[in-house]
DNA sequence: CGTATTGTTCACCTTAAGGTGAACAATACC
DNA sequence: GGTATTGTTCACCTTAAGGTGAACAATACG
């Protein structure tokens, strides 16, 4: 439950503005890889290169079709991710209102 | 609201496991270095760098108290990095339910 | 068949990330 | 004052990430 492995990959696979676009356009629907990478000033290869980060992290799946690569996302990377962030925000704002209440004990003395 | 450059540095400090481990300490509330870094096999400057990483990003806060450099962890990156996730998640998760909804729609016809 | 389209592979380059040991700085302690 | 502790800075090394143009592969189209 606890994969760092897999972690370390969804973190950095997010991390480039360019995989993050295509993650994002992804998630309104599937997409062709020159419709996923529209307007991306990048060249071909580059983004051969950050679709197989993506592909690699699980994070898309690929089809061929035809001489097109239909990609979808698949939100089970950002589900992790999301829950390891949430897991430590909220323990944070647990001990932070811990010790807001402490504060508050301590100016009613 | 939609400031790239800000979540590339929070994914991508994120993205190593030795920094994961060291807002999961801090989570748990503030922490010197020495406490924050324990375990952890690095040697000193490798620490030093990455808590460099993680103060220029905004996920934590240093004050110098003495000799020791007391660490705590500052959430809002944290929670811009769940507000994307989460946008991006249930967006595509909608989608996906209206594809289900039309598959199933068609399975009664 | 010839050619346009979609996308990958190849060979390469440059830069930055992550790591180290050694030296230094500042505070604490006896 | 001398020394231990806490942490950073310095100088360096190695590897991988990200980028490119050129060539290739496979399908589509006239």
């Amino acid at each position: 439950m606890n994969n760092t492995a897999q972690l370390d990959r969804s973190f950095d696979a997010l991390a480039h503005p360019a995989r993050r676009t295509i993650v994002a356009r992804l998630a309104r629907g599937p997409a062709t890889v020159g419709e996923a990478s529209r307007g991306l000033s990048l060249s071909k290869p580059a983004v051969t290169k950050h679709l197989k980060v993506l592909e690699q992290t699980g994070l898309i799946r690929r089809t061929v079709v035809g001489r097109e690569h239909r990609l979808e996302l698949r939100p089970a990377p950002l589900a992790e991710i999301e829950s390891w962030i949430e897991r430590h925000r909220t323990l944070w704002e647990a001990k932070f209102d811990a010790v807001e209440r402490h504060l508050a004990d301590k100016r009613k003395e």
